[in-house]
DNA sequence: CGGGCTTACTTGCATGAGCAACATGTTTGC
DNA sequence: GCAAACATGTTGCTCATGCAAGTAAGCCCG
C-alpha cells in the first residue's frame, strides 16, 4: 500500500536521503510481492483451476506425516483463520481433494487428510507452480541477490526462514 | 504459499544446493511480506479503525492534483478491480472520507475526491503507519540491506520502483 | 449525422474471509 | 471427583472482492 502523503520527514539534506532509499525499498518490496503473487495466482487458476490457497493446503498436507494435519495446525500453517479453514476444507472435500478424519487422541480434534485425488492434483500442479516461481521471481535474481534477500528479509521475520513447507499467508489477510 | 512437496529436483549434490537457497529466498520473501503486512493491518485497524485499503486510497488521493483522481486511475493505483473500487468508494463516501465528483471533460467519468474529513483522517493515521513500517520492516535492515533489496526486487518488478505513492496491491488479491 | 465500437463506471451474483457465539471435549486445581 | 477454565472445530453473520452483464457517454468513419 502507499506509504504516506509525503516521504519521511527530511532529516537528510542530500538529493536521495537515506529515508528516501528506505521508502523505495518498502515500495519495491510491496510491488514485487503484488506482481509475483498476482501472476502465480492467475496462472494456477488458469492452468489447473486451483486457487493458490488450495495448492497451499495440498502441499502442506503432502509434507505432513501420514498426509494429514490437525485443523488447527493447518490453519496456522497457511495463516488462515480457523473458521476460514473449516469452510475451505468443506469446499476441498466436496471437490474430493481432502477428507476429514476424526482424531482418536483428542476427540475434539479433526484431521485434514489428503485423498489420492488430492495427491494427484498436487503432483499435476506442482511443476507448473515451480516453473512460475522461477519465471516470475527466481530467474530474475542472481546468486548474490538470493543471498542478500535471505539475509535481509530473514531479519524481518521472527523465526528466520523455517525449513518446513511454509505458507504465504501473504495470500490471505492481504 | 508453499512452494512444492519437495524442493526443486536435486541438480546439485552438496548440502545446501543453489536450488535450496533459492527456495529459501522465496519462502523468506513470502513470510516476510505476510508478517509485516499482517502487523500493519492489525495496527491500523486497532489504532485508527481504518482498513489498510482505506488508508491506501487516502494517500493516493492526497498526492493527486486537486486531491482527486479518476476512478479508473485510482483502481489501477491500488490494484483493485473497478467494481471493487466502486463499492469501496461507496463505503468510504458513507464514512465521509471521500466524495464522488462528476467529470466535466468526460461525462462518463467520475472523480474520487478527498474530503476535508478524509485529509484529517489521513493526517491522523499517517504517523502511526510510518512508524509501523519502520518498526516492523525498515528498522531491521541495515543500509546495505536496503540497497540490496532495491536492487534485487527491482529486477522482479516490471517498471522498477516507480516514484509515485504506489500501492501494495499486495493487500488485495492477497 | 448516425450506426457501430470502445470506454467508464455501476450492479447482480457468487465466492472467500474473519469475528463472535456455540457445542463438545480436555485439563487443572482444589 | 468435579467444577471452572481452556482448547478445538463449526456455524451465523457481515464484509470485501471479482467477473460478467448492464447503462451511459464518447469516438470513428462512411
Amino acid at each position: 500500500m502507499s506509504l504516506a502523503p509525503e516521504n519521511s520527514p527530511a532529516h537528510d539534506s542530500a538529493g536521495a536521503s537515506a529515508g528516501d532509499r528506505r521508502a523505495t525499498a518498502w515500495r519495491v518490496f510491496l510491488r514485487a510481492h503484488a506482481t509475483v503473487i498476482g501472476e502465480l495466482e492467475r496462472e494456477m487458476q488458469e492452468g489447473e483451476g486451483l486457487p493458490l490457497t488450495w495448492y497451499d493446503i495440498l502441499v502442506n498436507l503432502e509434507c505432513a506425516p501420514n498426509y494429514r494435519l490437525r485443523m488447527q495446525a493447518l490453519a496456522d500453517s497457511i495463516l488462515l483463520s480457523r473458521s476460514g479453514l473449516t469452510r475451505l476444507m468443506d469446499r476441498m472435500a466436496a471437490a474430493g481433494l481432502v477428507r476429514r478424519e476424526p482424531c482418536p487422541e483428542d476427540r475434539r480434534g479433526t484431521y485434514a487428510a489428503l485423498t489420492d485425488n488430492g495427491r494427484q492434483a498436487l503432483q499435476h500442479a506442482a511443476p507448473g507452480h515451480l516453473a512460475g516461481v522461477k519465471r516470475h521471481f527466481l530467474s530474475k535474481l542472481g546468486d548474490d541477490d538470493v543471498e542478500a534477500l535471505i539475509l535481509a528479509l530473514g531479519k524481518v521475520v521472527k523465526a528466520p526462514a523455517p525449513a518446513s513447507p511454509v505458507s504465504t499467508g501473504a495470500l490471505h489477510s492481504y
